[in-house]
DNA sequence: ACAATAATAGGAATTATTACTATTTATAAT
DNA sequence: ATTATAAATAGTAATAATTCCTATTATTGT
C-alpha cells in the first residue's frame, strides 16, 4: 500500500473521534481539510485501512461505521439516539471459551447490546 | 393488521426456512404461489410481521435477514459460505446479568460469532 | 528525470430499501 | 347481500449506501 495524503487524512479523522463515525460523516469531515476529495477515494481508503488492520468496520444496522480500537470489545447501541458506545464485557480468556464451544473455527466475537443510554433518563 | 392471504403467504416462507432469508429471496419464493405479488409488498409485510412480533430481523453485515425463530439467540456466521447458524450461547439468566451491568437500559442482547463453518474443513 | 503503477475525481451503476398513488380487497355496518 | 371504510397492493419512482469505471494524477523505485 503506497502513501497517499488522502489516506492519511482519513485515518487521522478517523483515529480522532469516538463516535464510531459513517463513512458520510469522515467525507464531510476530510472535505473540510481537503475539498476536491471524492466520496469514492472515502469508501477505497476505510477499506483499504481495514484491510491493512488499521482501522475496523462495524455494521449499524445497515450502515457501515468505522472504529479506530482494533482491541475486542462490544458496543451498547442506543435505540434513542443512535450512538454506539464502547464497552468490555468479555475478557480474552472468556471470548476464547465462547470460541471453542462449538464446532466452528471463530475468528471473532461481535455483540451489541440495543437499549436506552442515559442520556434520556427521565 | 387487517388479514392478507400474501402476508400468510410470506409468514409461511420465513416460517418454513432455517436459512435466514433476505427479502428478496422471500420475494422470489413467494412469487412462485402468488405472481403478481411485488417486493414493495413483501417489504411492508415483514416490516409488520416484525412489529406484530412474528418474526425477527436481523442484520447482516449490511442486509436485512427475516428469523422465525423469536427465542433469545446467537448466530455463527461463516464468512466463506455466508451462512448463519442460530446457537444458545447464553441463557436467559446470563442475558440478564449482562444487561444489569452497565448503566444502561438493555432490552436486547445481539451476538454474532464470526468464523468459518464445518463445510469448508479441510 | 523517468517509467511503472497505485491512487484519485467524478460520475455512472448497483443494491437494498422506502415512498407514492391509483386501484383492489377485507371487513364491519347497514 | 350491499355498501362504506380504510387497509393492502402493484407498479413504479425515489432514496441511500456503496461499488464500479475510466481518464488523469501522484508516489516511488531506478
Amino acid at each position: 500500500m503506497r502513501y497517499s495524503h488522502k489516506r492519511e487524512a482519513i485515518q487521522e479523522i478517523v483515529y480522532g473521534t469516538n463516535s464510531h463515525p459513517t463513512a458520510d460523516w469522515i467525507f464531510q469531515k476530510v472535505k473540510v481539510k481537503i475539498p476536491n476529495i471524492s466520496l469514492g477515494t472515502v469508501y477505497r481508503n476505510l477499506k483499504q485501512l481495514d484491510d491493512a488492520q488499521l482501522i475496523n468496520t462495524i455494521y449499524d444496522g445497515n450502515i457501515a461505521r468505522y472504529d479506530w480500537n482494533r482491541e475486542p470489545h462490544d458496543h451498547l447501541k442506543c435505540k434513542i439516539c443512535g450512538d454506539l458506545i464502547d464497552v468490555q464485557l468479555f475478557d480474552d480468556q472468556i471470548r476464547n471459551t465462547i470460541k471453542k464451544q462449538y464446532k466452528f473455527e471463530a475468528d471473532d466475537v461481535l455483540m451489541t447490546i440495543i437499549g436506552t443510554c442515559h442520556k434520556h433518563n427521565k
